[in-house]
DNA sequence: AATGAATGAGAGTTCATTCAT
DNA sequence: AATGAATGAACTCTCATTCAT
């Protein structure tokens, strides 16, 4: 790779780091460009270099945030059509949650930023919706899988996907913000607890 | 209540009313003083006799949001100080979630403000995070008395307490948005009994 | 009238000079909404107090130039109607000449706007473009009527009407930067000359 | 010719060609350099590399448009000076005007450009208005010694140049924006009809 | 010869709030 | 009680040009 596109990937992620952090500390709106561009040490202009536009730095933050966790919900689907027993199956789910348990401390900061902007007014909070809805595609898909299979109770399968998929939102945000008693390895097995018991067929 | 109070209340009624279209249309942060005050048909000064900055019309807003909600809470908790039995302590548990389901027409718009500023970095977020907390007080305080009273598992309450709000919350958002599928009469029965067979002791 | 709106026409009008002048010295869009408040001796904001933007005080300077002149030709193109001989209908061509011309003095910095930004790429070209078509669409109403009475010859009306502007709008010009020479009195009468005894029917 | 020297006269031209479908769209000012570098293909830079500035790529565009006029004027002068009767000479401005008004089409978007800039605050404008004032120098050149001839009736030569003039600029403009009725061809013999019919002495 | 990163001033516009009327 | 004029800092984004590579 020649020195001038290490140095621009460089100052990309320097610029991306930068942005985050002021993204959070202020939210995408109140953060300007401005002060973007000081925190990282260039001219105001020379951000326009690198990204089109304020929208184009969030853009790729999201990608950085929602790629890795829609991979993982990918990789579980797969794996699933592939298992033959119901024990293999909850394994699965169990690993999955696991899996994104593990990514969130390398995400942390951007999983700060998918609260923030959720359902924010402007053209963040349709960002954020877009890849949420990719997100909730994903475990639907998971879902209705499972219950085809004869895995989980014959629950309507959007509103299980949108209980599960609410409350590890509230989960992680209460992470995130250091709620007291909310260990990122128990919860995952806590609350995996709490839907399966619930969720899945009365033995006889 | 004299003729001028019964008109200074119409008009504060007013300005809430545009201010919340507004802050749903724009977020808190881009919806202009000046706006809220031509939506009105006042001039932008008048407003500030009325409130004493946006962040206060925003306050009021939230008042009427959640305390019917606090109110419900507490309420629920009282009645179930006093209730002898686990059949009926379940029966108060179905009574506060279909009350809430039933406030929940009326409070439209206001619920969708919530989720629009919940995470917000601005003023906005942190008042409404302020009632959040409250709400998730009232919920533990319910829970730990229902587990004390050996109705639920005995699950760690904050936890619980956290996928439950979380879960209400997301479908909450789903119904607010009409996403499909999510009609508020049966989700609240539906919900119930996802949690509770889940975290309800094994009957022997 | 009460002193407030007095106080506000004043200054719309101070903003008119003082954008009149600033449009002049750099174009339209060379001219800085910055500027033109500093020469007002206002805040940047208070210019957006009086003017949408800076296209609406361009707008309200075009009024200020075309609307007397479009009035001078519809009262020639009335009195026309009105007149018998063709004595009279040259006396009122002479007339309205003279009239124009009289106007030319008072307009005089609007002339020069409008040559400015006659053909200009952006909104000010485009908004002088249709004050000038409506122009020609007068011109062109006198002279089919001229026609019609036999007045003129029978020439392709549109192009000389066309002829004819474009040698006023030359001569005017050329008056305007004080090329020598062109005097604003005889000019109206030696240019009515050229264009009568070139197009006036021949004489027996 | 060298193949070096090739390739640059090759790349001025497409430069040129860009600049000018640039200039033409959105005005000498509003147009940028990197546009104009991109629509080529090169980068921003190396346009410096065959023009000083903005202001020189204008220049020659110029150059494009305004030597070939020229020269055209020149040449009838000269072919005038050498005329003998007034009917030879009425020819040579007949063939002028042919000639001239078969340049148009290919000079047409130079044509478009020397209007878009004429009268324009900005150097492009200077520049135009240097160039303007040249060709106005040749046409009373042509006319005084036509006058001197007895060919034209004795008008103030520089009115009457100017009269000329701004008839030929309204109805190329008129042409160039395909303002119907307007044929290039028919339109020359027309506007000679126009003015020699009225400034030419009577016949006896 | 060619590149494209870098600059920093400057553009138009919006904002919450104050205060004299 | 109500008005609306005034502020000036803040915003995002564009510009012509330079220069190290």
């Amino acid at each position: 790779m020649g020195i001038r596109e290490t140095k621009r990937i460089a100052r990309r992620t320097a610029i991306e780091d930068a942005g985050l952090r002021l993204f959070l500390d202020d939210g995408y709106d109140r953060a300007s460009v401005e002060r973007i561009a000081a925190a990282v040490g260039i001219a105001r202009g020379t951000f326009y270099l690198y990204y089109e536009d304020k929208q184009a730095l969030f853009n790729a933050l999201c990608e950085r945030l929602y790629a890795p966790i829609v991979a993982a919900l990918d990789a579980t689907a797969e794996a699933l059509r592939a298992a033959a027993t119901p024990q293999e199956q909850q394994l699965l789910f169990l690993q999955m949650a696991a899996n994104l348990a593990g990514l969130a401390p390398t995400l942390r900061p951007l999983l700060m930023l998918h609260f923030r902007e959720a359902h924010s007014a402007g053209p963040s909070g349709e960002v954020v919706g877009m890849w949420t809805s990719r997100l909730q595609e994903r475990a639907e898909t998971i879902l209705t899988d499972a219950r085809n299979r004869g895995l989980i109770r014959d629950h309507d399968v959007r509103t299980v996907a949108l209980a599960i998929i609410g409350s590890v939102e509230r989960l992680t945000w209460a992470w995130l913000n250091d709620e007291s008693r909310v260990y990122r390895d128990t919860v995952a097995l806590e609350l995996s607890t709490v839907f399966f018991r619930g969720i899945h067929p009365d033995e006889p």
